[in-house]
DNA sequence: TTATAAATTTAGGCGTGCCTAAACTTTAAC
DNA sequence: GTTAAAGTTTAGGCACGCCTAAATTTATAA
């Protein structure tokens, strides 16, 4: 069982690494600032479920099992602090406050928590770069606008939401079927409909 | 210190007490799914710390210290459920996850989530508002618009979409915290920018 | 009223994760 | 190479919150 004891001596390991310092026994110590006799302790135990190779008085290495952790509850605790960020949150705070919600966010309400604060989900591999109506582009694919194909109308409705050729876009949530798309543009998020999206045609990226 | 089980048995005693219900140690230990005599050691344990009155084989009343943070926790819960549910998580867990976010959300987070999930209050106290800016329009809240702030830029930008004083807009669809809003006019349905947004006052219906 | 069922408490234990102090290993300076 | 300092581990303990089993108290029904 993953106790959140674990999860923060999985991160600071993590983050340890991440910064190019070896992870010894006090510099775990440290980050956790706990005595280096719990260290120790726990190292032991974490290496015996295969979270990491403990090599006694020499230090740490994560196993990719332990990694994956890691990675996973730092990544956890940026979202949280983007978010408390956002939401305007006195700045004192705020890392203290992203590391004890990081154990206590599961793994869709952090997708969607970044969604909200980012408006970005990590892309689906590129189609090949010709181009093409907006609505066929993936979630997180970005494209520069080419042309809109239609009227006056729906041309300057288009520019009026800042969309007008050579902008780049990003799509940040299409349903593939129905439903409008939300589009970044400029650090902005906009909506736009199905209909009026199919006439935007961008280059794909 | 008040550690996470305290928090968690006050909470449950006090939502004994919410439902009209006395807290007696089974209904105690039937709320928290814990074993009886744990939850006599814990009743003896808030006694002598003052969160309650505990009278041996007969029950258990919360003092009004107790009794504030059961509240508290209780209201934190309920924040973060609705939050939940307005991110669209399963319905399933939502209360389960509530139960576990409920001790690690500040007061000032608890107090900001409130905010983007309930809608922003009225702005200056004593004034009539209802007037409110488009931004806190919850989903499918309607409003008459009043006025909009901003230059003539703004406005006429506005105007060609057709939003002008007097118009009936309902609110279609609006991002938590960023991204765009859908709003329906006149049976249409566009997008606006949230900046733009802001500066469109309604009176809320 | 009394016996039995139900509720509650007491006793004894367990795992987790932390601590300090003491013992031990490695490193670095001479 | 020896030795002192720095780093690490071992040993022994503690608080917390949970458990089961046994003892005790209260409630209920004949």
């Amino acid at each position: 069982m993953i106790t959140e004891s674990i999860e923060e001596y999985l991160e600071a390991i993590y983050r340890l690494g991440e910064r190019g310092e070896t992870a010894t026994t006090t510099s775990v110590a440290k980050e956790l600032k706990v005595a280096p006799a719990s260290v120790t302790e726990m190292l032991k135990k974490l290496a015996k479920q295969g979270y990491l190779k403990y090599a006694p008085y020499r230090g740490v290495t994560l196993t990719p099992k332990g990694e994956k952790i890691g990675k996973k509850i730092l990544r956890k605790h940026r979202v949280m602090e983007k978010f408390l960020r956002t939401l305007g949150l006195p700045k004192s705070r705020i890392h203290k406050d992203a590391c004890e919600l990081e154990h206590h966010i599961p793994d869709d309400l952090e997708r969607a928590i970044h969604q909200k604060v980012e408006g970005e989900k990590p892309l689906s591999p590129g189609a090949p770069s010709n181009i093409v109506p907006l609505t066929s582009l993936l979630e997180g694919q970005k494209g520069v606008i080419s042309f809109i194909r239609g009227g006056r109308g729906a041309s300057q409705r288009l520019a009026d939401l800042g969309l007008t050729p050579h902008t780049e876009i990003t799509v940040v949530k299409s349903a593939l079927f129905r439903g409008p798309l939300m589009i970044s543009v400029r650090g902005t998020t906009l909506a736009i409909g199905r209909g009026i999206a199919a006439r935007v045609f961008v280059r794909a990226k």
